[in-house]
DNA sequence: TATTGTTATACTCTATAACTATA
DNA sequence: TATAGTTATAGAGTATAACAATA
């Protein structure tokens, strides 16, 4: 009564090479969906930033050194989240760059204290700039009123979320 | 004039120390803040799926499998973001687990078409339980049209974002 | 003793080049 | 000649352990 399994086979995989993918589960949830778009958005940022010589994590800590100078490293390592081995050896580059400037904390000598350059704080300001036009190009399919519904949603993921 | 330069920085570092972090331009920024909720859902979701020895992108695999049976690793390499050649480990491994049946395709002996085996739907179907739990309670803070509303931006922005 | 930051190192993830088998 | 999949390997990113200096 059965037909050869190739023969079946064959038919099964006919059938599911005519199928369009259903991918349903997978979106239905937040985190899949949020990688998925954060996936769409990196290539852009990268491309645009590598002009720049600056990856996103480089980016991070430029902007909020520029919004908070003389934080520590300690405050950045959590902000940014990354450990501080990788952090330390982040800010060497930085550093040997001429972007960023490390200073013994007089008021606690363990931490050091960071600062942008004035070369650094040129830098982030044009990669700001960069960045500023890189969001709207990549929210293009959304509008503003969408955009900032977005944004508020997924903080509180990550706000309430902890 | 000028006090001592440690005085001043002394001064700096203390007001930097006793001021909240302004993060808002990275707050401002889409993938930033897609990046933020992702790492937020993760560790629940490792947490959770570690008791079943999955990782997220052995569930993706394993999800798109049990709704599309019998499809190419080539098409699945696509859906799921993986190269060929670490998908073919990944493979190798759900293979070796008993999870995953891959079948020299009839229609073009180049290519493997793959099924789950009854065990690996079995454990499809309990990390999918899984999955479904942790949603609901990664995305608590949101209310249900909350929810889809996410999803429904963040998709707006992969699927027109390429 | 505890904390900040550094060095060294290991592990995971992802990317690339070269190969086999099939078309 | 092109494609599907594999193997081997390299690179980037992330995590951990041990250490020095300071509190």
């Amino acid at each position: 009564m059965a037909r050869p399994k190739t023969a079946t086979l064959a038919t099964a995989v006919q059938a599911a090479a005519d199928q369009p993918l259903d991918q349903s589960l997978l979106l239905s949830l937040v985190g899949y969906n949020c990688r998925r778009a954060y996936l769409t958005i990196m290539p852009h940022f990268e491309e645009r930033m590598s002009k720049l010589a600056l990856r996103a994590v480089d980016f991070s800590v430029l902007s909020i050194l520029k919004a908070n100078p003389n934080i520590t490293q300690k405050r950045l390592s959590h902000a940014v989240s990354v450990s501080a081995p990788n952090l330390a050896i982040l800010l060497d580059k930085l550093e040997q760059r001429g972007l960023v400037l490390r200073q013994r904390n007089p008021l606690d000598k363990r931490s050091q204290t960071l600062v942008l350059t004035s070369e650094g704080l040129k830098l982030c300001a044009k990669a700001e700039t960069t960045v500023a036009n890189l969001e709207q190009h990549a929210t293009a399919m959304l509008t503003e009123n969408e955009r900032q519904k977005l944004l508020q949603l997924l903080q509180k993921i990550f706000v309430e979320g902890n």
